[in-house]
DNA sequence: CATCGTTGGTACAACGTTGTAAATCCGCCG
DNA sequence: CGGCGGATTTACAACGTTGTACCAACGATG
């Protein structure tokens, strides 16, 4: 493979005249230039990326830090900050913790300065402690889940707005019983939805019914059909579900189905998240539609500004826009 | 951020001993090794993998291509990919072509041996003459499509076989009009898919309808959709479909639904791919299912042996299992 | 006691790149 | 024609790591 040396021999000039050319420096002789030029070409030259860091103490790298890519939210919000970084000329690597604070703890522990210029990084399961312990010594952007008292940037939407304007969605409808899936003792942003949905309800004068509150200890299909087949076995079953995510969502669906629930009729049913998905299931679902390229933008711009501005600024607090998507799973 | 030279002094030793301590050398003074291994503890050292990388001739990092993370079965692939490459310390960089032969001819120049070790690549539209055109010049694993005459490893599963086995399964449903959808006139894939399914209808005698096999130019939920329709539009309807993906059926699934139309009793649908979504619509869907894990697995092995062994290797196709798994699309 | 082999340790160079400072070139002014 | 100043180029060092070669100490061997 060529290097700067082999095309500066090819061109009789020196390495760093090459090397000029390569990054556009402006006093290069134009004849010189060409020479180079038409060198760099025949040899098919590309810089080698890890020494030009290493002498530039960059790393051209950015960590995105999630659960999983096969949840469909996290498959387009990755693919999404893929594009944001591409703009800025980062590659981005990609860690799964699964959800579990051990691999996330890990993970935020190998985020060495060496390897990444930064971190984008949405956990489900890390205490505020993890980031002292760890504290990876790389700017950090965190989206979702805000793990109090972390001083660090952060991206996400208002939740408990959204979980109010679908639950008020969902009682404008005339449902009186309404019942929440997606409950969970640690996550903050389940407990922000849970707000949300409690204001709601006591705004429009109801009576909360603790025993529609239904935990989910994980956001999969599955959870939210074992969470709706419990409620459809109440002696007095709700008669609407507002999802903390539409995986929950689709399976309390499924398990509507299964039992002959119609929906909406029966039983309207609010998601969270708007996957691609959600628009073609049977019927269609409402849901909270965070506008995911915003978040994907506003978390790359956030961490430009920290890789400039060093970490004497302000953690600063990123609210991106979102939508309430009708469709048919609360109206026909 | 401390290096081997930080370590080295606080422990009073040279550069090399810290080196040796760091990979694992075996002569090294127990006395010596634990004030090391100290220092190393007391300063958090991470080595940079940019200079390590440099000195070793190996980037770490390996290349993964596809067409967009939002598509679930490259989201769902994309995390297998992750682990598999995990488990042999390495970090994936993922690059989205979105399926267009421009980006995808971009990405494959772009694959230069500084920045990755190798490289698995997904195309959907690269021509044959691409790769002579910008032969990168890593190691590169296929998945998927097999483009003809391009001698290098490729992961898949026997398409042909597996469409065969679809269709005859609808068959043996006493189907006897059945449509496909997905037809592309560059694809490989599809073509081969559209290979078993005419290769079905023979073995049990049926004429194919020409105008019962559907094109799709992209394979999501929507044209799926749009290619039902046309089918329902038709004065005899098929009463069964063929879709080359599970987006394509999923889409199928939801025009029937609006017309009316029964599923599976009108109308049977089988889809390819089994992503997770399949088991939970309604009905949830019958469809091929590859054994994704395998693949990924298959195609970081194949990169190992090939990074290993050198270009001399002969190239290998490896292909991975698959099965069919019967869901309520094609039996209530 | 000289020699040897083993164990433990070090200095130095090199990977490919770019910043720094210094060298060279050239036209032009006085 | 000496010298000035900007344009252009270069040598060199350094980024952090590891391979190579070499050195030192030591007990064992003859």
């Amino acid at each position: 493979m060529a290097t700067l040396k082999d095309v500066a021999k090819l061109a009789g000039v020196s390495v760093k005249t090459v090397s000029n050319v390569v990054n556009g420096y402006d006093f290069v002789k134009p004849e010189n230039r060409k020479r180079v030029e038409e060198a760099l070409a025949s040899t098919g030259y590309r810089p080698n990326l890890g020494a030009r860091n290493l002498r530039r103490g960059r790393t051209g790298f950015l960590g995105l830090m999630l659960p999983e890519l096969s949840i469909p939210y996290f498959g387009e919000l990755a693919g999404l900050v893929l594009q944001a970084a591409q703009e800025h000329e980062w590659n981005v690597l990609i860690e799964q913790t699964l959800g579990t604070r051990e691999r996330e703890r890990n993970t935020l522990s190998a985020l060495g300065p060496h390897l990444i210029d930064g971190a984008i990084i949405s956990p489900e399961a890390l205490h505020t402690n993890d980031f002292e312990d760890l504290a990876p010594g790389v700017p950090l952007v965190m989206l979702g889940e805000h793990v109090v008292d972390v001083p660090i940037d952060h991206v996400g939407i208002d939740n408990v707005q959204a979980a109010r304007i679908a639950v008020r969605h969902l009682i404008s409808l005339g449902r009186r019983r309404i019942a929440a899936i997606g409950a969970h003792p640690q996550r903050h942003t389940a407990a922000q939805r849970l707000e949300g949905y409690h204001s709601a309800l006591e705004e429009a004068g109801l009576v909360p019914i603790p025993e529609l509150v239904l935990p989910a200890l994980r956001y999969h299909r599955a959870n939210g059909a074992e969470a709706m087949t419990h409620l459809l076995a109440l002696p007095e079953p709700p008669d609407a579900v507002f999802c903390f995510n539409d995986l929950l969502a689709i399976g309390a669906l499924r398990a509507a189905a299964e039992r002959g629930v119609q929906v909406p009729s029966d039983m309207a049913i609010v998601g969270f998240d708007n996957n691609e998905e959600s628009a073609y299931s049977l019927p269609s679902l409402t849901t909270i539609a965070p506008d995911k390229a915003a978040i994907a933008r506003a978390a790359v711009d956030l961490l430009r500004r920290r890789i400039a501005g060093g970490s004497d600024l302000e953690p600063e607090d990123v609210q991106t826009p979102f939508s309430l998507e009708i469709r048919n799973s609360t109206i026909a």
